[in-house]
RNA sequence: UGUCUCGUGGUGUAAUGGUAGCACAGCUGGUUUUGGUCCAGCUAGUCAGGGUUCGAAUCCUCGCGAGACAACCA
């Protein structure tokens, strides 16, 4: 690519997509006196997504990176969707992924009235007229992408008649349905969005900002472009299925300008469209995401399963994971879908760095270690994280009687498992090497405790504990530490694409194991000690050999509830 | 039987007429008091045909395939 970078340019990161290029060269063509402005435009009627968060990045990135800024806009012209709940989640989600907006967040809502004086306009140039006719009779005139549409009979009302019409619409002197805005253009454009698209429908709601103060909403292609160009947007960053408005919007920014030429001066906003983000395993539009909420398939939008960003948060995710995994993803216009372990790879990879690691057994077995003394404890140092020595170490107690877990006993176990089995020796991590002497089993056959003998001369860090042994295991004091309850999460689907089966739908891929609550499960006294706090306030930990896990948002301090954000990578899991 | 967009290893993404590279996934091996991390290596790709050119992933052409567009949603 090329090495010349623009004076806004901050060289320091050098990007390679497409959009970067396209921005580069306009800068180079001295458009906009080398500003940038870009925006985020979400629409409060849902939570934010990993989909979104691509987006955010990108959009915020281009904002940061060529010094310029970025405008978070709530695109409101929908009151019966829409919502302050959203507008909230939408700054919190935003906020905690590390990014500010310009100034103070601004709305389409804002626009109303702009919008209104800029339709009036069209009126009296007679690029618009006021269409009388029902939704279905609008839609049967309007042909299909092959077939040309035919002309409302309402298309030649006067310029009199018209405005007349459209103040009494905005009086609200109309029920719903009774009359909309129509921009007239081209029935027979081979872009159904030219074809005498609507401008204005009568909503009588309550809009979140303005309330009762509007009765008739501009429609989403009436308002986005103008949006843009009135905040001096200089370039609308957005995703592929909207290339095919671009010629609408342009198309109404014309007729505006030539109605009004003073706004000449203004520069014009250059839309760039990209490929969006299609995750495996998992579903992406809001709307599917909705139905499992509002079915309860999930506790929320915030559920640890789903892909919201507010989902991901409480999964255990950092802000830092997501925006490497949207830095990883690329930007293209090529369809993609992503595999998960992509998003799995960048979590654990930041928090590899910066978990603190800790003692957990999740389905114990006892331990008895037949030579150490009854009633005694020995505290053992261990370091806090090895991959940064300045988080420092914390003591954990060693006794008698052990949990480790079950899984990592196994008897007559092949020569490739590296673990205990009766008369192996193995390494008790931060304590003693162990030697399993004899097993004890109930009934059914289930082990109930097994027994071992410790050798005292092999401490961590005493000599004789350099010995080969056959693996090292984590443990958890069967006296000193405390129950906790850990949710294990998996995909929530089975298949790779639920949502990409006309026949079948989404929900008859759930998988069913897609969480699994356990209660027996135990951790180290002191694991605060480990020092886990995160920049966001979360508290996120690394449990020795299992994965990561962050205290969930519903924890008391009596009784800790821990999410599994994601397993350690495993060679072994996945051949047993 | 329309218009537009897009086809590079399994998945993403670079190379913009000059050695097809990187990441994830997978597989080896080394180190390791986490079967983690780290290190080294391996596997694997330009949708097909034709053309232009000394030279094509890149330009042209034709075919094939995928996606988008027919809400009073955004």
């Amino acid at each position: 690519m090329s090495k010349e970078t623009t004076d806004t340019a901050n060289s320091e990161l050098p990007k390679t997509n497409f959009i970067h290029q396209e921005i580069d060269k306009d800068l180079q063509q001295g458009k906009n006196n080398g500003k940038v402005l870009t925006r985020f435009p979400p629409e409060p009627n849902g939570y934010l997504h990993i989909g979104h968060a691509k987006s955010i990045c990108l959009n915020f990135g281009l904002g940061e990176y060529y010094k310029g800024g970025t405008n978070l806009r709530f695109d409101d012209t929908n009151p019966t969707k829409e919502d302050t709940e959203y507008v909230n989640s939408i700054m919190e989600d935003v906020s905690w992924l590390g990014f500010t907006w310009t100034n103070e967040p601004v709305y389409t809502s804002d626009y109303f009235q702009q919008l209104y004086d800029w339709a009036v306009l069209l009126i009296l140039a007679d690029k618009a007229y006021v269409d009388d006719q029902t939704a279905e009779q609008i839609a049967a005139q309007k042909g299909t992408p092959t077939t040309a549409g035919q002309h409302s009979p309402f298309r030649n009302r006067t310029v009199a008649e018209n405005l007349d019409l459209f103040e009494r619409m905005r009086k609200g002197e109309f029920k719903n349905g009774e009359h909309v805005l129509r921009a007239k253009i081209d029935m027979a454009s081979p872009n159904m969005h030219m074809r005498d698209p609507l401008m204005y429908r009568i909503i009588h709601a309550h809009h979140h900002r303005t309330g009762n103060d509007w009765c008739i909403y501009p429609m989403y292609d009436f308002a986005h472009g103008q949006s843009d160009f009135y905040e001096g947007i200089t370039h609308s960053i957005c995703t592929l299925e909207f290339e095919v408005h671009r010629p609408l919007y342009e198309w109404f920014l014309n007729q505006i300008l030539e109605a009004d030429p003073k706004l000449k001066e203004l520069p014009k906003t250059r839309q760039i469209e990209f490929a969006r983000l299609n995750l495996n395993y998992t579903v992406m539009s809001k709307r599917r995401l909705l139905e499992l909420v509002n079915s309860k398939i999930v506790t929320g939008w915030n559920d640890p399963r789903m892909p919201t960003i507010s989902g991901l948060r409480r999964r255990g995710y950092t802000p830092e994971s997501i925006r490497m995994f949207a830095d990883k993803v690329g930007v293209a216009r090529r369809e993609n879908i992503i595999d998960v372990s992509l998003l799995e790879h960048c979590v654990r990879e930041d928090l590899n760095k910066k978990a603190p690691r800790v003692y957990a057994v999740l389905n114990p077995v006892k331990v008895v270690i037949t030579n150490f003394a009854e009633g005694e404890v020995e505290w053992m140092e261990a370091e806090n994280n090895p991959e940064d020595d300045t988080m420092g170490t914390r003591t954990i107690p060693f006794t008698r009687e052990i949990f480790i877990e079950r899984d990592d006993f196994m008897e007559g176990a092949p020569s490739k498992f590296f673990r205990m089995d009766v008369g192996r020796e193995v390494r008790l991590k931060n304590a003693y090497i162990v030697k399993c002497e004899s097993i004890t089993k109930d009934a059914n056959g289930e082990i109930t405790e097994i027994q071992c003998t410790y050798d005292a001369n092999t401490k961590s860090g005493m000599e004789g504990s350099n010995r080969k042994v056959k693996g090292t295991l984590h443990w958890v004091s069967v006296n000193y530490s405390k129950q906790i309850t850990v949710n294990l999460y998996d995909r929530l689907f089975k298949d790779e694409d639920p949502a990409g089966h006309k026949d079948v739908d989404f929900k008859e891929f759930l998988n069913p194991d897609s969480l699994n609550t356990i209660n027996t499960c135990w951790i180290e006294p002191n694991f605060m000690e480990a020092g886990a706090k995160f920049n966001d306030g979360i508290l996120r930990f690394q449990f020795q050999r299992l994965g990561y896990f962050c205290l969930d948002m519903d924890s008391k301090p009596d009784s800790p509830i821990f999410n599994r954000t994601v397993p350690l990578k495993d060679s072994w899991g996945k051949n047993a």
